[in-house]
DNA sequence: TTGTCCTATATTATCGATAATTATTCTGCG
DNA sequence: CGCAGAATAATTATCGATAATATAGGACAA
């Protein structure tokens, strides 16, 4: 498929894009406040795209929102971070676990060699201490076992914590790759 | 805690009430539309409350929405149904093993208690073929175990996927009281 | 000084109207 | 009769303005 595509998105998308970038890359930190009226202004929009923007991210987990009061960047404390992790714990393990009671060798293949190069780009980003890089494909990896369950319901569960995670990448220790290293074991 | 709470309700909130009591009880069928203006006037309200009490039921997974088109009661397949219950076993699975490992018996008292009273009513429910009921004590029962991992973004997540099976208990066939019973057994 | 009420201000929530987009119907032609 | 294409209708998406609400700060009394 090509890429052009007559690229026409509402303005909704295109601010709720704008403000991910912003959020993800550190324009706009933890706690920074979002008003509808002034990121219109900005934009060159009215206050409705932005608004069903702000809402969406809402949902999305990417800030909180207080009735009649505002939007702000959401501050991820460590147990919401843990809780996360669980989650997608649960879910992975599950996944896993559906897989290898339908093990062939052959059907079983790409997705290996999807965690195999998923591996290969983290070893290449610790090499060059590319945080961005190594929390791309440390997704990358956890996200094709989950979809390999075939399970749609379930992708879509992983991917809504996955936010977090990927917002809070900056912080992330060093210590990953080999817990990552560790939990290629059980599909081989 | 008093009931008493000012109830000062917004637009939106209210009709997603209504929109939702609606879908559960029948009123509105899978696939029937649901159209902005239309229920604005219905309600008495203007297209903006509404617009977003639709986008909220959306991420709830009562509708689908076709940007342009419109918005319909969501029609949930036999796929759709199988992977949430895949999804939320793989939760409860997992909070239950998380409930094994610290489990005096003080501690997760309260728990059964509560299990053993939704066990209850469902047996009433079952007794008076009342389906609405049943479906509710079995929620409660699930919606337990998970609330007692004390993980918020679990409960979260499990709320996400009970939807569909309360939109559809209507069709929930009657082998369901032998299986719960038979998930009491692990937590003892 | 402290606590309470009131006012000013900032921001969201809602409104009514218009623009943009998609679906549908109609029409003329082969 | 069937089909392409234009006109029409139905509906969402966006706009600009107003109403409702919450927060902060100040005046005032105890």
């Amino acid at each position: 498929m090509a890429t052009t595509k007559v690229v026409r998105k509402s303005l909704k998308d295109q601010v709720k894009k704008i403000l991910i970038e912003r959020i993800v890359e550190g324009t706009l930190l933890p706690g920074d406040r979002i008003k509808e009226l002034q990121v219109a202004k900005e934009l060159g929009t009215s206050q409705a795209p932005v608004r069903e923007a702000i809402r969406c991210l809402e949902t999305l987990g990417y800030i909180d929102h207080i009735p009649h009061v505002g939007a702000m960047v959401k501050n991820f404390n460590r147990r919401e971070l843990e809780e996360a992790y669980q989650v997608r714990e649960a879910v992975e393990v599950f996944a896993v676990a559906g897989l290898e009671e339908t093990c062939d060798r052959e059907a079983c293949a790409p997705l290996l060699a999807e965690l195999e190069r998923c591996l290969d780009d983290m070893k290449t980003a610790v090499a060059q201490r590319e945080i961005q890089l190594l929390t791309n494909a440390d997704n990358r990896f956890h996200r094709a076992i989950v979809e390999f369950s075939g399970n749609a319901t379930m992708v879509s569960v992983w991917d809504s914590l996955k936010i977090q995670v990927q917002v809070v990448g900056t912080l992330v220790e060093a210590a990953m790759p080999l817990q990552t290293i560790y939990e290629l074991h059980p599909p081989i």
